[in-house]
DNA sequence: ATCTATAATAAGTCTGACCTATTTAACGAG
DNA sequence: CTCGTTAAATAGGTCAGACTTATTATAGAT
C-alpha cells in the first residue's frame, strides 16, 4: 500500500532528474546531453554518481552512450527494451517457455490486428504499402524478405493506436524471433509475404473482423513450422 | 538482423555475468552474493566497475541492496519491476494514457481469468480461499479491505498459469492502481469482496466462460465509477 | 585529392580515501 | 537482571584525481 521512502542515493535521484528533464522538454530522441563532467559539475556531485545513474537510464532504454569527440549522452526510446529483457530473464531463470510466449502472442496480436484495421491512420498505411514496394524490389533476397515479413508486424502493432498493447506484443515478438534459430528460406519468405500482402487488402477493404482472423491463421502457421522443424534455440 | 557487435564495458560483461550465476545456480530469492570489494577482487576490476554493474543489475530488478552489516547484495525477483517502470516512463512522456492501459487490462485479465478456471492448482485455490477468509476477518477496515481487493487480481492471474501474461497484467494493474488516487470506501469495498468471492465460486464450480465474463464485467464497473468520479491523478 | 599520422574529446577504468547508515555487542543505569 | 545507551565494526555511498581507450577531426605528407 504504502510506497518504501527509502533514503534514495544521488545516483537514483540524479537518473530521475535528468529523466524529468527529457519528459519536461520533451527532448526529441538522439538529443544530446550534457557530458558526464558537465553533468557532475552542474548537479554538483561526483562523475561515479552521474556514471551509476547513466547506467541505470541506458538500461531503462532512456538514453544510449557515445564515446569520443562527436560523443556523449543521447536521448533514445527504448521503452520496450527493459520489458524483452525482463521477459528474457524469465526465459533464462526457466520459468517461461517458448508456449507462454506464443499464448501472449495469440491473445494480443489477433486483437491489435484488429485495432489496426479499424484504427490506422493514413501515415501507418503509407507505411505499410512502403514495406510491400521495397519488397517487392527483394524478391531475391531471402534475408531482406525474412526482414520485411518481420516487420510487419511490428507496423500493424503500431498502428493499433495502444502503445501499451503494441510495446508489450514487440517485445513477446522479437524475443520470439531472437529464440528461433536464424533459418532463410526463400520460397517460405515469399508465401509469408504473399500472406502479409492478402492481409493489407482485407484491411484495406474495412473489414477488421477478417484481418483477426487472417492473423490469428498466420500465427498459428508460423508457429506449426517451428515446432515440426524444431528450430526452437537450445 | 544482426545484433549490435559493440565491445562492452567491463559492468555490463560483469552485470552479464552474476545474472548467469543467478541463474545457472538456481540462486533463491534473498540468497546473498559477495559483498563489492569481493566481487571486485574476483573480477579483478575496480570498485566502480563493479558498482556500475550493480546499478543495472538492481534496476532490472535481479538484486536488492541493504547496507550496514549483515547488508550486502541479495537475489531478488523483480520480474515485473522493469516492466512497470518501462510503461510508466511511456505515460510520463505522455504517449500513453489511462485509457489505454484499461484496454490492455480488458484485452488480458478476462483471458487470463479464463485460463485460471481452467488450471488452476490445489496451491492457487488455497491461497485465494485464505484471501477471503483474511478478509472475512477485517471488515471494518477498509484499507485492508481494499488491499485484498486487489491481491484477488494478482493471485488470479498467477493462477492463469502463464507467467507473461500474469507479468504483463500485474504491471498494468499495478500502474492502474498508482495512477488512481487512493480513496477509501468501505461500502464500496465491501461490494468489491462479495463481487470476488462470487467470481471464485463460480471458478470452483469449473464455468471458465462466466468467469471471464463476471471478470470483464468487474473491470468495466471499476472503469465506469473511476470515471465517474474522475479519480485520476493529474 | 587521398591517405596517414596526430591531436583532441569524452567515455571507460583505477586507486585510495573518506562518509554514512545499520547492526551487534559492550556497558552502565535503574 | 533488564532495559536503554553508546561504541565499534561492517558494507554500501561518495569523492577526487589520474590514467586508459576508442573515436573523430584535422593537419600534414605523398
Amino acid at each position: 500500500m504504502f510506497s518504501p521512502l527509502r533514503k534514495q542515493r544521488f545516483s537514483d535521484q540524479i537518473a530521475e532528474l535528468i529523466q524529468k528533464k527529457i519528459n519536461d522538454d520533451k527532448l526529441v530522441i538522439g538529443t544530446g546531453l550534457p557530458s558526464e563532467l558537465d553533468m557532475a559539475a552542474e548537479f554538483q556531485v561526483s562523475r561515479s554518481v552521474v556514471r551509476e545513474a547513466l547506467r541505470i537510464l541506458e538500461i531503462s532504454g532512456l538514453v544510449y552512450i557515445k564515446k569520443g569527440p562527436t560523443g556523449g549522452i543521447f536521448v533514445a526510446n527504448g521503452f520496450h527494451e527493459p520489458i524483452k529483457r525482463s521477459l528474457n530473464n524469465l526465459m533464462n531463470s526457466g520459468n517461461v517457455t517458448f508456449e507462454h510466449l506464443f499464448e501472449a502472442r495469440l491473445l494480443i496480436e489477433p486483437y491489435i490486428a484488429r485495432e489496426a484495421a479499424q484504427n490506422a491512420t493514413k501515415a501507418d498505411l503509407k507505411q505499410l504499402r512502403n514495406l510491400f514496394e521495397d519488397a517487392d524490389r527483394h524478391l531475391d533476397d531471402p534475408k531482406l524478405l525474412k526482414q520485411s515479413n518481420l516487420k510487419f508486424h511490428l507496423l500493424l502493432a503500431r498502428a493499433s493506436g495502444n502503445p501499451v498493447l503494441s510495446i508489450m506484443l514487440e517485445s513477446v515478438f522479437e524475443l520470439l524471433v531472437e529464440q528461433t534459430l536464424d533459418f532463410l528460406d526463400l520460397t517460405l519468405e515469399r508465401y509469408f509475404l504473399n500472406i502479409h500482402k492478402n492481409i493489407f487488402e482485407v484491411l484495406l477493404k474495412n473489414n477488421p473482423a477478417k484481418v483477426e482472423k487472417l492473423i490469428r491463421e498466420d500465427i498459428l502457421d508460423v508457429r506449426n513450422r517451428i515446432k515440426e522443424f524444431n528450430i526452437v534455440k537450445n
